[in-house]
DNA sequence: AAGGTGGCCAACCGCCCTTAC
DNA sequence: TGTAAGGGCGGTTGGCCACCT
């Protein structure tokens, strides 16, 4: 209900009483009499044009601010208090998906919470966690300043069998450049899988009798992607089924890989690495057996809603 | 104990879309 | 068809609080 916030709303708006002059209207806090005035119509009258329930509750207020003090606010459904480790994963994974410009999307995800809650939520809490998981990891000369690199990648799978959206088995994050950084991810019973990559260069490894059928980079933290002259957009393509993997190389390919068609030996090229981020790839490049190159296509965002509309809500 | 600082979050702003006239 | 008003939504601001020095 109401907080201890309660800097009173423009003292010169105060006292205006009901004289037919044109009332100026409130801004800043509510008060708890304005609240219950707000509480009160709505229970009785229900929801409809908010300029007339701004009047017709006797608050001097515009009719969106009624609104808003209402959806965020006042509502009675609304679920307060600190978001559950479940409503966490399902905010970084439909964020991962739709991005900072879809906050009501996500809320309609998360029965009782509303879009500006989440937005909060993601700025100060999700924002912070992530820029802190960057700073664990193993810095290179170029990728430690603020900009923070790092893309964020939404990997889709089918099943090789039903072609329907299959869950990835298993898979695995790894930084060009650095063996020592694996990232397993264990992602059974979800329909896709989502990865912040906190690293100019990575390798999204899949292991499983699964398609890869759809990629996303949407995110680019620091221009990485912009340098790797790539897009936020798709990849992806259909594969056999076997044991896949998804790398973005120095020079912006998208290189898929399947270990059950390991047709040709052409190694991959390696350029650039050490030019654009201090650091070469030596380590894990040479391991990289070349496959077919992917191409980026138009982000298919209807499929991908399609997608997300299959993720259970959180109760 | 007092002042400074950063985090959290409620609320406003401004843009865009829809709808009514 | 054009225009104005209302509503929805994301971005941003600013006040309060807790913690730190």
């Amino acid at each position: 209900m109401y907080t201890a916030m309660t800097k009173p709303a423009d003292p010169a708006a105060i006292n205006n009483n009901n004289n037919n002059k044109k009332m100026k209207l409130r801004k800043g806090l509510w008060s708890p009499e304005e609240d219950e005035k707000l509480i009160k119509y709505m229970l009785t009258n229900g929801q409809g044009c908010w300029s007339d329930i701004a009047r017709n509750a006797g608050l001097q207020r515009c009719g969106k601010s009624c609104r808003l003090r209402w959806i965020n606010y006042l509502r009675p459904d609304l679920k307060r208090g600190a978001f559950s480790p479940q409503e966490e994963d399902l905010i970084v994974h439909l964020h991962s998906i739709l991005g900072n410009s879809r906050w009501s999307q996500i809320a309609a995800r998360l029965p009782g919470r509303t879009d500006n809650e989440i937005k909060n939520f993601w700025n100060s809490t999700i924002k912070k966690r992530l820029k802190m998981m960057n700073n664990n990891i193993p810095s290179s000369p170029n990728n430690s300043d603020s900009s923070d690199p790092c893309l964020t990648v939404a990997a889709m799978c089918l099943d090789s069998s039903s072609s329907s959206c299959a869950s990835l088995q298993e898979g695995m994050i790894s930084q060009f450049g650095d063996p020592n950084f694996h990232n397993s991810v264990d992602t059974t019973g979800g329909p896709a899988s989502f990865y912040t990559m906190p690293l100019p260069c990575f390798s999204l490894s899949q292991v499983g009798n699964h398609n890869i059928s759809q990629g996303l980079i949407l995110e680019d933290y620091g221009g990485v992607a912009g340098k790797l002259g790539l897009e936020q957009g798709e990849f992806g393509g259909t594969e056999a089924a076997g044991t896949n993997s998804i790398d973005i190389d120095m020079k912006g390919n998208i290189n898929h890989y399947n270990n059950g068609c390991f047709n040709n030996n052409n190694e991959a090229e390696a350029v650039g690495c050490e030019d654009m981020f201090g650091f070469g790839l030596e380590n894990n490049w040479n391991n990289i057996i070349g496959g077919e190159n992917l191409r980026m296509g138009e982000w298919d965002l209807e499929g991908l809603m399609d997608n997300v509309s299959s993720f259970p809500s959180v109760q």
